[in-house]
DNA sequence: GTGCGGATGAACT
DNA sequence: GTTCATCCGCACT
């Protein structure tokens, strides 16, 4: 079943992201519906957060999304060639998301592999935020979209996470965060094989 | 209007 | 480990 609202209005960023791994993300983008258990997440901690897009309460037409209630996406563009997705969290007027950045592919992989150019199921499919949204056809389109719609949403299908699965690190690309590049906001299940690399 | 750098991935050596 | 593809958003003027 897709997960409540009341799941992403929690007030702890940091708790969702880990919450999330296990959980299964679904896109239905051209009537094709794909999808993947979360495996990897990063967490984006608001107003404070040096690393985060709307640090110091920066409000723009790119932002708007993370002020929103908790329960829609946040998709931006980067590098002038990946979308990164983001999931909005916590009440409105405070904006912190959990970055996806990996998942395990588990339905519609023809279609996956036929947006890569791939004939054969490897690692590199959906293992890294801009590699898991080309995957799944996640675009600016899906930018602010509700995770309660039938473009893009989240199940529970009662995987367990223990929290000894799960390995905590620094994020990754932030160094210019200063401080806040230090947090361990990083969360991976240990042992599987479709995380991002280590860096 | 202009300039600059980024929450990256993939293909190289 | 290195390199490059390649462009929007933001902070100026």
């Amino acid at each position: 079943m897709k997960l409540p609202l009341s799941f992403y209005r929690q007030n702890d960023v940091v708790e969702i992201s880990q919450k999330l791994l296990g959980k299964v993300l679904f896109t239905k983008i051209n009537n094709e519906i794909c999808g993947g258990i979360i495996v990897e997440t990063e967490s984006y901690g608001g107003i404070s957060d040096k690393a985060c897009h709307a640090y110091n309460g920066l409000l723009t037409e790119r932002t708007k999304p993370l002020y929103e209630n908790g329960g829609v996406s946040y998709v931006y563009f980067c590098y002038g060639m990946h979308h990164l997705l983001n999931i909005v969290t916590n009440k409105k007027n405070i904006p912190q998301a959990a970055l996806i950045r990996a998942v395990e592919p588990i339905y519609g992989i023809d279609t996956i592999l036929k947006r890569k150019n791939k004939n054969k199921i490897d690692y590199t499919l959906t293992s890294g935020p801009g590699a898991l949204c080309k995957a799944l056809g996640i675009t600016k389109k899906e930018n602010n979209i509700s995770l309660t719609s039938s473009i893009l949403w989240i199940e529970d299908h009662n995987i367990i996470v223990k929290d000894t699965e799960i390995l905590k690190s620094p994020r990754v690309g932030v160094k210019y965060a200063e401080e806040d590049a230090l947090l361990p906001w990083r969360f991976r299940i240990k042992n599987s094989k479709w995380t991002s690399p280590a860096k």
